[in-house]
DNA sequence: TTTTCATATTGACACTCTTCGATTTGATGC
DNA sequence: GCATCAAATCGAAGAGTGTCAATATGAAAA
């Protein structure tokens, strides 16, 4: 269940298509977080609030340089959230499904 | 800006830790509603609550039959979502990052 | 040092989400 | 028809989220 918890943290920070589209912004490199405010109309105070939870996740790391902060994609976390979202979405042989025969019943494998 | 509310419904369902591991138990294959409340504790209004959500959003498939509900993932979607997370975290010739110059200046590909 | 500027933090508000018990619905069996 | 069972819906409580204006922080410029 922890798996779960620490990967539902980074889908809850994608399910807010503000959020989804800033890391969207970030795909193809580093930004500052002024260019990002630009694209949005949406409050400064907003803005941080929405990449402290990116950051917060793992999804984001930010880079302060002087007055500006830099953000950019932290592809470890990606990469692995892309396995998980994989993981939970095929069917595999160590499944969950198949920890116990009481809940196989449906299971197209047991049957 | 479409898509990002569309597939951040998805992301938002598997937001849950619950959510995301019930999908995990419809992977291998259908699954009846009252084998998904075995593993959980939960009340079956929840659980009912949970279902509706995963299929609001098109993740999983609802099919009747008699008094029980079977339910399953629709391969479409999680097809789809999985394509859109590689699309936002992938650099890229058309990205959002390089529509407008005036925001480009820390894109990679730009400078 | 004082001002300015970019960003973070705080406090507040409305809204949404998760959860439950209670009730309703709808199909099956007696 | 009536009882039973699986699942959905309803209504409510408490927690969490997105948003803003106002303020604080901290670095650079004057």
């Amino acid at each position: 269940m922890e798996d779960y918890l620490e990967y539902a943290r980074v889908f809850k920070a994608l399910g807010d298509p503000k959020r989804a589209k800033i890391v969207d912004m970030l795909s193809c490199g580093e930004q500052c977080a002024c260019m990002i405010l630009e694209k949005f109309e949406m409050s400064q105070s907003t803005l941080s609030h929405h990449m402290k939870l990116l950051c917060d996740c793992g999804l984001v790391k930010g880079r302060e340089q002087g007055k500006w902060t830099y953000y950019s994609l932290d592809t470890d976390t990606v990469n692995r959230i892309k396995q998980f979202l994989c993981n939970i979405t095929s069917n595999k042989e160590n499944c969950i499904c198949k920890e116990d025969v009481d809940c196989c019943k449906g299971c197209d494998k047991n049957e």
